[in-house]
DNA sequence: CTGCAGGCCGGCG
DNA sequence: CGCCGGCCTGCA
């Protein structure tokens, strides 16, 4: 067990059930259990204290500082949010404290993939199908995990064999992404140095990733919060706000007004709205 | 039973 | 080009 102190500004409950991660369990002592890239990490919040187990304890106080984004100074920006537009405020209260999690790209890239026309319940249960089948078991707590395979592991998975998985029609779109990162048309550590634009088209030349996906992609495993996913619940947020519902006013009204942080204010819709939807 | 979900593709005008 | 029907699957 580690602890890390002096943590500010963290509401680890929402951040953790908001909808952006698919597999986590919820303990009775309100603690979270995710299975990171390599390991299983159980987390619990005590005010401004996180303690934290796993499975492997190398350089995890690093690991859990960046995977809940605990770096970035949110209040600096929600800051300049509110100031360019003073509408979001009930947005930003309702969101104090949530992170933007940052997620391993390849299972982001496969789990936003499964995501289109679909509920979060099947595309959990995908997400698990397909970590139980070719990820790696890991024992944790008396508990078995399953950690999400590598594009690597699975190089050899048929079309069929996805469909198995229950991801539907988006079983050739998975299996066209695997064989693009493993023969290099697709390389996930370069999207890092691509201009945001330069990076949604990289992704998108995959069929099955337009550009919801692709920016779901960019914004949760690359931290790019410049970008705007546009869904269900933001275009409730954005008619209810401002009268308008189609794709095209909304982009432009949030890159206006929301520059590069537009993918945070986003966020913060989403949340404020699905929480009291 | 019909309808539809955290989009996207493909075909058509 | 923009529009729109159809799509795996599961659940109301």
């Amino acid at each position: 067990m580690i602890t890390i102190d002096k943590i500010e500004d963290l509401n680890l409950h929402d951040s953790i059930t908001c909808g952006q991660i698919f597999r986590f369990s919820e303990s009775d002592d309100n603690s979270y259990t995710v299975v990171l890239s390599d390991r299983v990490i159980n987390i619990k919040q005590d005010k401004n204290k996180l303690i934290i187990k796993s499975n492997n304890y190398e350089n995890l106080e690093n690991v859990i500082m960046e995977y809940l984004d605990l770096k970035t100074d949110y209040n600096k920006i929600n800051k300049i949010l509110l100031e360019s537009d003073n509408m979001l405020e009930d947005a930003i209260k309702s969101s104090q404290g949530l992170k933007m999690i940052r997620q391993e790209p390849f299972e982001a890239v496969i789990e936003y993939i499964i995501s289109q026309n679909n509920k979060v319940p099947s595309i959990r249960n995908s997400m698990n199908l397909i970590a139980q089948k070719y990820g790696e078991k890991v024992q944790f707590e008396g508990e078995e995990y399953y950690l999400f395979p590598t594009a690597e592991k699975l190089k050899n998975v048929t079309i069929e064999e996805y469909r198995q998985a229950k991801v539907g029609f988006r079983d050739k779109y998975i299996y066209n992404m695997v064989q693009a990162i493993n023969n290099g048309e697709i390389d996930l550590n370069e999207i890092h140095n691509l201009e945001t634009e330069q990076a949604m088209q990289k992704l998108m030349s995959n069929v099955g990733v337009g550009p919801k996906v692709a920016s779901c992609i960019l914004l949760f495993a690359y931290g790019r919060f410049d970008v705007f996913p546009i869904d269900t619940w933001v275009k409730k947020y954005m008619f209810d706000l401002y009268g308008i519902n189609s794709q095209k006013e909304i982009a432009k009204i949030a890159s206006e007004k929301y520059g590069k942080y537009c993918g945070l204010a986003i966020q913060y819709m989403y949340h404020s709205k699905r929480n009291r939807a």
